[in-house]
DNA sequence: ATTGACAAGGTGTAAATACACGGTATCGTG
DNA sequence: CACGATACCGTGTATTTACACCTTGTCAAT
């Protein structure tokens, strides 16, 4: 019975994010963050005032991940945590601090992104967005 | 400035990954192996006799980590470690329970990613590897 | 007012991940 | 032979990840 690893979309995907993970921390590491932590960010700034498992399921990680990642960011300054007004949870905001960095990051992204769309081609990037959105909804 | 979460390739990839990766772990349970592990034995399947760090490579692995994962699939009785002909490293090789946990896994796969594939339509499909090619090299 | 269903949240534990650092063999060349 | 370049390997440490399990609040129907 044969494997192919070229063939394999999970290792194929597993692989791409690997490699852009290293890419983009290698990067952000000046400003102190993780890919993850800028994802995590980039969820307060929308200022949605959601539920951890909302955030969570909004970005595909585990709620209880998500706990620990704003639980350094609040350490770090950038996240404050107040007793949410309904049921027994928090309610995570960005502090001014953290504010300020969400946004002086974002120009970045958008620089590492035209970089990434310029290592495909036309038909390729069509696509891809639509194909992972598909992969992540099944 | 707008950052459009749908939009970045880095997050979308990263979610997929997650997403492929918590469906694929489900299904590998009763087998005692995560995916990462069954990646690392399809490599070893291969017989190659690489060093680590080429394996590592193969499959965008930090060699550390790659390290760590052989080391507990060592503990789990699937791989062997023999000091390495050459140099100061250590050879790893599939035991016979490895040997045909791998052979059983196999079909397994093929099957999952049929189903995968079912999920996307064909020019995505089409587009997909390569694009996820360019992105791991890049 | 009790109870049960539900929707969240949080923690113990084990694992995977990877950077920084240092060690060890191999080999070519003077 | 020495010695420096090169290519590996391996560990300390800190972080990240997530399953299993348990707790806490909300609400509705009796």
């Amino acid at each position: 019975m044969t494997y192919d690893f070229s063939d394999c979309l999970l290792l194929n995907t597993v692989m791409a994010a690997r490699a852009m993970t290293r890419r983009y921390d290698a990067q952000l590491q000046r400003f102190g963050v993780s890919v993850v932590q800028f994802s995590v960010l980039m969820v307060l700034r929308q200022g949605r005032d959601e539920p951890v498992s909302r955030m969570a399921e909004r970005i595909a990680m585990d709620r209880t991940t998500l706990i620990r990642n704003l639980e350094l960011l609040t350490r770090k300054g950038l996240v404050s945590a107040a007793p949410a007004s309904k049921g027994n949870g928090r309610q995570f905001t960005l502090t001014p601090e953290g504010k300020s960095l969400a946004e002086e990051l974002v120009p970045h992204w958008q620089a590492a992104q035209a970089e990434v769309r310029g290592l495909l081609e036309e038909p390729e990037l069509q696509h891809l967005l639509p194909a992972l959105r598909a992969l992540t909804a099944g």
